[in-house]
DNA sequence: AAAACTATGTGATATTATTCACAACAAATC
DNA sequence: GATTTGTTGTGAATAATATCACATAGTTTT
């Protein structure tokens, strides 16, 4: 086994995409090649096989690997067996989308409170939360319900305010929408999401196929026209 | 200058994270270094003069980049300038949040139709939008309303049947937030983001982090408890 | 049971991305 | 105007990631 290298960030990200391929198969689907996952997630067969390889060998040499025991496996190393206790802070529209979202229930994290400015009962009860509370509790109930992630949706302009908060609250890890890089630090991981910044990767792409070179100007920015 | 080399794809990236900073700066703040800018997003001061250098001399040495100049360049290289007409693709509750995002109009994305399986009128109007337009009618109106960007926020059961309708619509580029990865054609660059994918990973840090290290070893492999 | 096929696991190699280290330059101070 | 301080831009070194290529092993066919 191939256990002599710690796994790249990389591959762990593409263990989630293997895993919801694999979810999508008919339950007549026994096995499955990595030739075969790399041909429908646009990757190369050796990086699958290399993925896969970091945790243990799962496949069968001349016949591919199990398709149930590769979800197993994907669901253990991804830590996805065990439920996680989740708060939403900003209960906007995203944070309610969020809230609501059902693929987060069927992947065990369970949304158990939401906070905002204002708070309100709820009715019905999303998750596991009967009301919103007040952001100003949220310390205690981080502790109290035992909430390992906090997904947090609050406007920018809010941010700097809560992120105190929710920083020093004992939550272990942080994904924030916020259009705000926070940075993690040794006690609690943060993932930054940020909506605009996918959109303008694509407006860059968009802007290199609009100008194919005809304005001298262009050229100074050394714009890549064969990078998509 | 560095133009014998393409932008790396982090890179451009990463010019949308500058880009958000310099625009969260006061009015005052005149100029930035590529060390206060590393600081306040935990990058490398060498990687942000590259970064930037892909595109141009920028900065003044021995004194830093002018915040106004730096802004424009970015949103030049970024595209930002020219206005794309966007539409979004599943009016449910992410769909819907993401319509009414102010941050898509600062940025000169245009909100111009919107879409979904059940046609619906709207009052007051979002964006430029005064009707939720039956589904049917997208390659119509991505056409009539030269929409270069889609995005997509419909349920995963339905990615199949929408996606082949809108990669031959003539839509440039689509930003997919249903869970399933969808894949990029010559015609249609398409950038998947997954919600999920992002708590996935959060869950393996936290995984990670869970299994107490009795072996020294096992900080070496980097390898879950529960695997061994 | 040998040959032909198929698909994994992985060492070697190639590619891409990051960081270091320093020359070149600008401004401030003596 | 020489010296000190500060900061860029970039070649070189390093690190991270991806791909190639093939030995190894399971399966099927003859």
């Amino acid at each position: 086994m191939n256990t002599k290298l710690i796994p790249p960030q990389a591959t762990v990200k593409r263990l989630s995409i293997y895993l919801r391929f694999l979810n999508s198969l008919g339950k007549d689907i026994k096995m499955v090649s990595s030739q075969e996952l790399a041909k429908k997630l646009a990757l190369n067969p050796a990086q699958v096989r290399k993925d896969l390889a970091y945790f243990g060998d799962f496949g069968k040499r001349g016949v591919g690997y199990s398709v149930k025991k590769l979800k197993e496996q994907i669901n253990k190393i991804l830590g996805l067996h065990k439920t996680r206790n989740v708060g939403i802070v900003g209960i906007g529209r995203l944070g309610m989308a969020l809230a609501c979202y059902p693929g987060f229930e069927k992947k065990n994290f369970k949304v158990c409170a939401l906070f905002d400015k204002v708070p309100k009962a709820l009715s019905p009860k999303i998750g596991e939360a009967t009301e919103i509370l007040d952001i100003t509790h949220l310390p205690k109930v981080v502790k109290d319900k035992d909430i390992e992630i906090l997904i947090l949706t609050v406007p920018v302009e809010a941010i700097k305010e809560i992120s105190d908060m929710v920083m020093t609250s004992g939550v272990k890890a942080v994904l924030n929408f916020a259009p705000f890089k926070l940075l993690s630090t040794e006690d609690v991981h943060v993932h930054n999401v940020d909506l605009s910044t996918e959109l303008e990767f694509l407006s860059y792409s968009l802007n290199l196929k609009d100008s194919p070179k005809e304005d001298p100007a262009e050229e100074l920015y050394g714009i890549p026209t064969q990078l998509l």
